[in-house]
RNA sequence: GUGGGUGUAGCUCAGGCGGUAGAGCGCUUGACUGUGGAUCAAGUGGUCGUGGGUUCAAAUCCCAUCACCCACCCCA
């Protein structure tokens, strides 16, 4: 039997790393325009900073972990998502410590136990931002301006941003005080899952896809229940998106998958996905440096899915620039040939000039064949003539221009054009 | 964890009423003794996912198993 990757992890491809690397760094590019720095975190962390940062009634947490004990018996987990981690490094090397705002990116590997379907893989990639230090709504309204210059400059088309707001510690325990009271009365209309969700988080009754959303329409509105500084946080947040011309929805369905969140939560889907059209999403986190033990610092996030936003670049058919892997292919006729090609193509390439030589002796009508699929711009052919002339047959491809260049000028001849 | 679908050549897929395995693309070679993209021709290529059963005979029927895909759940 052929081994093979594991279920849910997948191979990127050379045929395929060109929209990779495109994507990154066109996120690269976008964040640093903000003023983010990256930051590297391990792939691996102490199952405890996930349990106390994500929370552990979350599905993340319960049932999706990647965990085991590494041979000291400590208990260790593949990260699944990376605002936890990042928040333990800056505390760990206090980065927080004489700095106003903070703002970091990274991008890298997750990790999730889940069945595998279109846009869903147990392993997946991730980038995302994180801002720190600052509670006003300008930063929220930045960040999300951020994720939509960063899916604009992709050239999505079908792009939507969803908006809400959870409340915070004033104000959400009493909604979800009121809710669980409506609820409760009438349990027996809910879904077996949604009962479930009643006991173990009431917010996340709004994800049901089922009937029991509808239910819902008559109980309390969390906007009904919001304090004065989150109705006036949210009032802000739009503000600042209208200002800068960017549309949403307000959709109070909207809660995200990690407890840490509070106040303003977004999500934005993209068109061709099929289920799972999230391509990214985040929200502010004011309590999850004080629950992760230091002093409380706002903060404010986001995460984008880089499979998904390549499922959907392709679905939408967002053209990606790319460009050929060589621009000379060298042709090479006989042994003697060869000692030559081999110190040219040297040259060539110290000189810069991406360069392929043939390696397996074939006929010229088939190295001309090879250098054609590879989309080289120039051929330069070395035969018996061109060895005892010192001077190479180079031939344009695109217009079939043949000309012959002297050795010591080859490089720059090519590198020219 | 639950449901549905699919596994045949490197890739995309036919064949399915059991009777020695097919096409297109790719790759190699030639038509064109050192010149690509087009055309034509020849060649290359498969323990028909795996194991078992029925049968004179299984890619085809039956059972099991594995893998992948899609959906639910949840999320990126």
């Amino acid at each position: 039997m052929q081994i093979q990757s594991p279920k849910g992890t997948r191979d990127i491809l050379p045929s395929d790393i060109q929209t990779w690397q495109w994507v990154e760094k066109v996120a690269r590019s976008v964040f640093e325009t903000y003023g983010y720095q990256e930051i590297r975190t391990p792939i691996f962390e102490s199952t405890e900073l996930f349990v106390r940062g994500v929370g552990d009634t979350t599905d993340i947490v319960e049932k999706e972990m990647y965990t085991f004990d590494d041979k000291a018996n400590r208990s260790i987990t593949l990260r699944p998502e990376g605002t936890a981690p990042v928040v333990r490094a800056i505390l760990q090397n206090r980065l927080l410590e004489g700095t106003n705002v903070l703002k970091l990116y990274y991008n890298g590997r997750m990790y999730r136990y889940e069945r595998p379907q279109k846009g869903r893989f147990r392993e997946h990639w991730q980038v995302g931002v994180e801002a720190f230090g600052a509670a006003g709504a300008a930063v929220d309204a930045e960040v999300i301006t951020l994720a939509h210059h960063f899916y604009t400059t992709l050239g999505f088309k079908d792009l939507m941003l969803h908006l809400n707001t959870i409340g915070d510690r004033a104000c959400r325990p009493n909604y979800v005080a009121e809710l669980k009271a409506f609820t409760k009365s009438r349990l027996d209309q809910f879904c077996n899952e949604c009962q479930g969700r009643y006991e173990r988080n009431p917010l996340r009754l709004f994800d049901c896809k089922r009937g029991c959303r509808e239910i819902l329409n008559e109980g309390p509105r969390l906007v009904d229940y919001l304090c004065e500084p989150c109705r006036h946080h949210f009032d802000s947040v739009k503000r600042y998106l209208e200002l800068s011309q960017i549309d949403y929805t307000e959709n109070p369905d909207l809660v995200r998958g990690m407890d840490y969140y509070s106040r303003t939560t977004f999500e934005f889907t993209a068109g061709g996905l099929g289920a799972q059209n999230a391509i990214g999403g985040g929200g502010r986190y004011d309590y999850l440096v004080e629950e992760l033990g230091n002093k409380p610092t706002p903060g404010i996030g986001f995460g984008l899915g880089v499979d998904r936003i390549i499922l959907a670049l392709e679905a939408q058919e967002v053209a990606i620039p790319t460009q050929p892997p060589v621009a000379v292919f060298i042709a090479v006729l006989g042994d003697e040939a060869m000692l030559v090609a081999f110190q040219l193509a040297q040259r060539l390439r110290l000189g810069g000039i991406r360069t392929e030589l043939e390696h397996t002796g074939r006929s010229l009508k088939a190295q001309m064949k090879t250098a054609n699929k590879l989309d080289a711009r120039y051929v330069v052919i070395l035969g018996e003539d061109e060895i005892r002339d010192e001077t190479a047959t180079v031939r344009d491809m695109e217009t079939g221009d043949q000309q012959s260049i002297a050795f010591d000028q080859l490089a720059e001849k090519l590198r020219t054009h």
